[in-house]
DNA sequence: TGTACATCAGTGAACGCGCGTTCACTGATGTAC
DNA sequence: TGTACATCAGTGAACGCGCGTTCACTGATGTAC
């Protein structure tokens, strides 16, 4: 008899329980890449870790908390990337470099990690999904919005924030059309959305130019 | 109004009938609205029309078709709406100021049709309604190409393309940040959303300075 | 060391619930003669 | 002008199917003495 929610004790997890917990949840990742979160079965997740359905409810009360469970490797892999790729020296590194490195670094990811972008950036989402995509992009704009803030002190946070939202939104919208592009135009829609991003956050944090004028040197 | 797509049987509908499936699509359309597509029930929407579940069926033969049906209704509004806004005057419009007027323009048709937005935009979706949200998007990306492409011939049809694709995702991503916001930031995002656009498209079209540049060091 | 017992790991058939859809039926409307 | 008949409009209970979840149960592993 499972005992109620909340009054759970805290089980302790044998190893081999660990280990299941991983292949379940590569599972749930694989299957949730091919048919969204939505158009995924306990069951299939089950069969695909080679598990029964019982055993999977043994590691995870109900399917939200595979997607959680899901999520927590993600929010550490993304922890690390944004810890690799933004550092307080971005806060002096040309911003045509920043961005062009940045965006390629995000694409790389996205090739590494096509279930991230299924679960964050397909179509086929939930509710409860929705809002765990929408915490971890507030959480890589506040990331980012700090750089800005070391770049641009002049400009108040609540500046730097919007702008960052605004240049993660404007990733997040073009990233699907570079998935769907057939592969030969890709390069040229990453292109453009690195010029996007320069024309928009050049002028706003550097001052350099007008958005009407090209980036001359100084 | 013709017959929503997918009806192909030669149903001599009555005048009763037509009425009967407007105020269907009506209570589709506010039911979605509340709860999402994938959340509405048909029985919920049949109740919220005062019919019963069987006739709706009479009307529509799946879920999928009553979507199809509000579909063509936005379809039919949106053409209404790029031919009022969109016209071969805006080849010669400022930058800045069709920027602005369209924006505006999108900015208070969200305001009245509350649905659509929700439908396109929103979170909840489904594959099918995504596949229509896409060609939607992409019908105005092309539309808009062609303003594009009148403005500034010396581009290819193909540039021009690209840019108004850009475009179109890059509002498609802040819309919701719009609809999301305290009203009183609200404007700020719209101004930076039109900044942004602004900043993208002056340079590329009105070649006020190079779209492009290489990886060239300066 | 072995034995007893609690807890964890695992099974797979079956249950239950929600929801799209159908069914058998009655009434309303249009059309032909 | 009425009558017959086809078709459209409408009802609401019930069906069926998919899928998340549970159930009763058997092994496996850890721990205490």
């Amino acid at each position: 008899m499972p005992e109620p929610a909340g009054q759970q004790r805290a089980v302790r997890r044998q190893a081999r329980g660990l280990k299941r917990m991983e292949v379940i949840l590569d599972a749930a990742e694989a299957e949730i890449a091919e048919t969204g979160y939505a158009n995924t079965t306990t069951n299939a997740v089950a069969a695909r870790a080679g598990v029964s359905p019982g055993s999977l409810y043994q590691f995870f009360r109900n399917k939200d908390e595979i997607l959680a469970g899901l999520v927590g490797r993600y929010e550490e892999e993304q922890r690390l990337f944004w810890q690799r790729n933004l550092t307080e020296e971005s806060a002096h590194e040309p911003m045509p470099d920043l961005v062009d490195r940045l965006v390629d670094a995000m694409v790389a990811f996205k090739s590494s990690r096509p279930a991230f972008w299924a679960l964050f950036h397909g179509s086929a989402t939930s509710d409860r999904l929705a809002e765990v995509a929408r915490d971890l992009h507030e959480a890589v704009a506040h990331r980012v919005a700090e750089v800005f803030g070391l770049r641009a002190p002049h400009l108040g946070p609540d500046r730097c924030h919007t702008l960052a939202r605004m240049a993660v939104a404007t990733v997040r919208a073009v990233m699907p059309m570079v998935v769907t592009a057939k592969p030969e135009d890709a390069p040229a829609l990453i292109g453009e959305l690195k010029t996007m991003l320069n024309g928009y956050l050049a002028p706003a944090l550097d001052g350099t130019a007008q958005p009407r004028n090209g980036p001359e040197t100084s």
